[in-house]
RNA sequence: GGGACCGUGGUCAAGCUUGGUACGAUACGCGGUUUGGGUCCGCGUGAUCCCCGGUUCGAAUCCGGGCGGUCCCA
């Protein structure tokens, strides 16, 4: 512990302070617990899982629309699976666990915890494939996979054990795996979309793509310390796998034919870490709706002799709330006082409250306070959802509006050396041109504290001059930022 | 990989310089009071002071070693 925070309910961390921010918010609001006695690993509490849960909900409906089969793989993959294709090794070989002891014997043949699972997949594709008509093969799976990374881990960043869904694929041709990646893309987009959450997407350089790639997508979000949050990550990757797992397959001219493979990744934890750091405020989390495991919270307000009154309208507005669909909770709990559960709840996010007292029971009214603006309305009760439904889309678009604005000032144009250097000490995502040579890369690595992330995914971009490093004729538009 | 800082109830912390088993806040439990933005009062529970060793009549405090954590820089 620093010794230096003094946290208790009554000073909330402001969130220019992010780093205590953050900290204090995960566990106040019940996010993850990250005392666990081994480093790099957290525990997902109630809050944090509820809304987990949601996000994971929203992509793994997404995929399986798409046609890819839910499976669970093992969390072990014996090392001569995992050493069969050679950049994948060169990639993860620093940062597995490996089991080496099984009770009280040395195993003869060693097995890893996935950092991934294509080595864990491939095997039991082969034996999948026989001809083109068992082809694509589609499959996801929400899992745990575990990487022995640097020590700066951070909780739901960057741990050595992180919770995400992979989904693996094989193809008959480069084509459908290019449409693959694109599908997949999509998929993703749908879910940040609805978080509300703004990114870019990249391509990433070469090298800095998935460890046996031909080339990866990635999806970077801001982050209020000026870092850059890779959320998820798309990777076409060729015939790499195919031919170090023999993934061929009998074609329609009856001549084996090898595979192409996709593969992609979206992290929860961080994809979760983007979510609260982005929306949230000093007084706590700002939930999107459609995550909210709580969306609309009732507050009665009780006088003395007169707290029927409250609560009896309290229950009609919750039973009526409920009918419709939403995700109401009643906090009838007399211990507390009205202002100690507004507190509470916006520590959580929750993004409408309801103030019943004897003014609006008496006159059928209904007071709302919209977590985002803390705006409050009073309406008739006739309108209470399609008023609460409103706003639910209000907060949404607000949010979402807002965060894509704080994107957009982050993004600045550097042309020289000065100004990146500027523009890095800020804490920005630089845009440069870039002539696409790695020593140009690793140089400008070298000498600012942020690096070349790769090239718009999404929008085609020019070089508008020369590149920053050599002064050579510029090919791309490259993006610089600090990341974690 | 390099460096800095830190380890005391659930959480946040004072005490350490100058050795005498620990101030307080918050949380939690009980009772009462209150309830339109963290009510107030009383009582109570809760700490192997990270671990091992040393010095000492006596160690949270001093010394040595270990373990763990946080942050900064690469």
């Amino acid at each position: 512990m620093t010794g230096n925070k003094s946290s208790t309910k009554k000073e909330l961390i402001a969130k220019d302070n992010f780093s205590e921010w953050y900290d204090n918010v995960l566990l106040e609001a019940k996010i993850v617990d990250d005392r666990y006695p081994v480093k790099g690993f957290s525990v997902y509490t109630g809050w944090g899982m509820s809304i987990a849960k949601r996000i994971i909900g929203m992509l793994e409906e997404k995929l399986e629309e798409n046609g890819n089969e839910p499976m669970q793989f093992p969390v072990v993959i014996p090392e001569d699976s995992f050493q069969k294709e050679e950049d994948h090794i060169e990639g993860f070989s620093g940062e597995v666990f490996w089991i080496t002891h099984a009770g009280n014997n040395e195993l003869e043949r060693r097995l890893i915890l996935r950092p991934t699972s294509e080595t864990a997949i491939y095997p039991m594709f082969k034996l999948w494939m026989r001809s083109h008509q068992d082809l694509p093969l589609r499959m996801h799976q929400t899992c745990n996979v575990y990487r022995y990374e640097t020590k700066a881990t951070r909780p739901l960043y960057r741990g050595r054990e992180f919770l995400w869904n992979e989904g693996h694929t094989a193809h008959v041709d480069y084509d459908d795996a290019e449409a693959e990646v694109r599908a997949a893309i999509e998929a993703y987009r749908s879910v940040y979309d609805r978080l509300g959450l703004s990114y870019i997407m990249m391509k990433r350089p070469e090298f800095d793509k998935f460890a046996g790639a031909d080339y990866s997508v990635a999806f970077d979000t801001w982050n209020p310390d000026g870092k850059v949050n890779q959320i998820g990550t798309v990777h076409q990757l060729g015939h790499n796998f195919a031919k170090a797992f023999d993934l061929t397959y009998e074609d329609a001219d009856g001549e084996q034919a090898t595979a192409t493979n996709t593969c992609y990744g979206m992290g929860f934890g961080r994809t979760l870490a983007a979510t609260i750091a982005h929306h949230g405020d000093d007084h706590g989390l700002v939930l999107p709706p459609i995550v909210a495991p709580i969306q609309v919270v009732i507050i009665p307000i009780f006088f003395k002799g007169k707290e029927e009154i409250a609560l009896n309208y309290s229950k009609k507005l919750f039973d009526e709330i409920k009918a419709a669909g939403i995700r109401v909770k009643l906090d009838d709990d007399n211990r507390f006082n009205p202002g100690d559960k507004y507190f509470t709840w916006e520590m959580y996010g929750t993004p409408i409250r309801i103030e019943v007292g004897p003014r609006e029971a008496q006159n059928n009214k209904v007071t709302l306070v919209r977590r985002d603006t803390f705006e409050k309305t009073q309406i008739d009760e006739s309108e209470l959802i399609p008023t609460i439904q409103g706003l639910f889309e209000s907060i949404f678009e607000n949010l979402r509006a807002k965060d894509k604005k704080t994107l957009d000032n982050l993004i600045a144009d550097a042309y020289d050396l000065d100004q990146l250097k500027t523009y890095m000490d800020s804490r920005m995502i630089v845009r440069i041109n870039w002539c696409g040579d790695p020593d140009c890369a690793f140089n400008l690595k070298d000498m600012v504290s942020g690096e070349i992330r790769g090239t718009r995914w999404d929008v085609e971009e020019k070089p508008t001059g020369n590149c920053i490093m050599c002064k050579e004729e510029a090919k791309y538009v490259a993006y610089v930022s600090r990341t974690y």
